[in-house]
DNA sequence: TAGTAAGTAGTAATGATTCCTATTTATATT
DNA sequence: AATATAAATAGGAATCATTACTACTTACTA
């Protein structure tokens, strides 16, 4: 692949941000390195840039989200404001029962737990088990 | 909340498939019991659904998709075909390390798989953790 | 059985993402 | 260093899932 200052950029935007941006905030954090960078550059180079296994994506509502955080880890979402916090929790789940139950191959997991930031959160959090 | 019809045909639907539908297969199955139904009506009549806890939703690509099982269940994802398979496992992971580390009120979670069902793995499984 | 507020059909608008194309640029070759 | 060329870009148009809008219909209340 030929080397581009556009993607250099946008690279380094993902990689030194935990705020797991969208395509439009990188842009316009590139327009401040660019000026006339446009959008379709943005989005090509983060798909690039996915595939080759520099950074992540996921879904996030209605939007693809971005993450240079590339390690196995799990994400909190609050439901009132939206932020997404990185935790350092590794999954944990059952490989073998997967691929000897319902014969999948896993490669990758997505693990989201949603709930209410601290911030959020109207009470003290009860310790039982409700979830 | 009055009675719909509408939504009595749209409830059924998602809740007889475990296919996990999207709002424009749901809307084709509609029509087959309504014939001038809205795509309008099939959106907000899933919105009610899911805020009422009657289905969930999540985001798989670029769309929703409706599932009528509101268990707490895992899904595998096949990244060749698109396929989602619900699995019978429960969700794992340390509530009370997440409540005290990150000051988080969990309240539900999304547990995604992602890898080759048996239709597109390319060999048997080896049994090495490599995830 | 009439009133009324909630729900609907049909269509327009929105917004994230992708596509298109003429121009620019990284890099290999002379 | 100058040239060729294929890859990458900028800018704008197109797409597609979803939401918004509005006049009409309908479930339910008194």
């Amino acid at each position: 692949m030929r080397f581009s200052y556009q993607r250099e950029v946008i690279k380094n935007i993902v990689c030194s941000t935990k705020s797991h941006p969208n395509a439009d905030w990188v842009f316009n954090e590139a327009k401040k390195k660019i000026k006339n960078i446009s959008l379709g550059t943005v989005y090509r180079n983060l798909k690039i840039l996915e595939s080759n296994g520099t950074i992540k994506s996921f879904h996030d509502s209605s939007q693809v989200r971005y993450d240079g955080n590339v390690e196995d880890h799990h994400h909190l979402k609050c439901i009132e404001c939206g932020i997404l916090i990185d935790t350092d929790i590794k999954s944990d789940y059952d490989r073998e029962k997967i691929i000897k139950n319902y014969e999948f191959e896993p490669n990758d997991i997505e693990f989201f737990i949603i709930g209410k930031c601290k911030k959020h959160k109207t009470q003290t959090t009860k310790k039982n088990k409700e979830l």
